[in-house]
DNA sequence: CCGTCGATTTAGAACCGTTCAAGTTCTGCC
DNA sequence: GGCAGAACTTGAACGGTTCTAAATCGACGG
């Protein structure tokens, strides 16, 4: 349920849509989307052939940065990118190639860390991360 | 609780002990360590000078794969390693500098992975990652 | 003992993902 | 048009990890 609300969430910010960028969030639309930085490069250069990689990673730092994506770390290989950021939910990962699937757990989200076990920290986030191996990576080898 | 537990176990499961991974072994005891790659170099090369930083990754790689040794992703820098496997805990891990503690919530852990969220998945762990901004990292910028 | 074979270690090069630096281009404003 | 600042591009640099080739070690059989 989405259409182009990153753009339009973008521009309510004042932010400013150049060409690159505006590729590039287009790319990042959609709720259950998880690329890399190569990827969205791939898709970006698609729709405007001149758009540089340094360009995709300042436009994906500056995202991360105003809430806009969320930088995912599992398994092996580069950094996934999900915009998904509305919908609290989490991700399970396969350790052998790297594929990421948005989960939404049954029964639980109380866990919250109590104070005593805050060591002094401002808390930012949670991330819960389910690991596996994906049917494919299964069937290929042990 | 350990000593030398690790080199214990390691000893039970017929792995050679050579001088190399002896004293990796023994950089990794206690219950909450987590150290990178380079930093256990360093604590290595005091009891035997000679490591070399291959031998590291190739024994800790072993240690993860035995399961002996958790690998732990958190922000930014160097992978960080856990030997506390026995005790299931999560992590609370400072986005700034990478600081890392263990942490034990309360009142939850019946968080599992319903059969319709696994995609055809064979799951083998849970990552709870707590984020925020350690109190030093806090007072030194916003 | 000696030679051989496989496992382990080493130094250094290679690799990958990401960031940085320097110069160029674009945009909006006077 | 001309200026200032933001954004972009290219390519080099960087940090962390893995790979490669060669040296070394240990165990075993002859």
């Amino acid at each position: 349920m989405s259409g182009t609300a990153l753009l339009e969430r973008l521009r309510a910010r004042d932010w400013r849509i150049t060409p690159q960028r505006r590729v590039i969030a287009q790319a990042l639309e959609g709720d259950h989307v998880h690329l890399t930085a190569e990827e969205v490069l791939g898709i970006a250069r698609g729709q405007l052939p001149e758009v540089s990689l340094a360009t995709v990673y300042n436009t994906l730092n500056e995202l991360v940065a105003m809430g806009e994506l969320q930088p995912v770390d599992a398994g092996p290989g580069p950094t996934r990118y999900d915009p998904n950021v509305a919908q609290p939910h989490h991700h399970l990962a396969c350790l052998r190639c790297g594929e990421l699937h948005d989960v939404y757990p049954v029964g639980e989200d109380s866990m919250e860390l109590p104070r005593s076990q805050r060591f002094g920290y401002q808390l930012v986030s949670r991330e819960v991360l389910f690991q596996g191996y994906c049917p494919r990576c299964r069937a290929t080898a042990p």
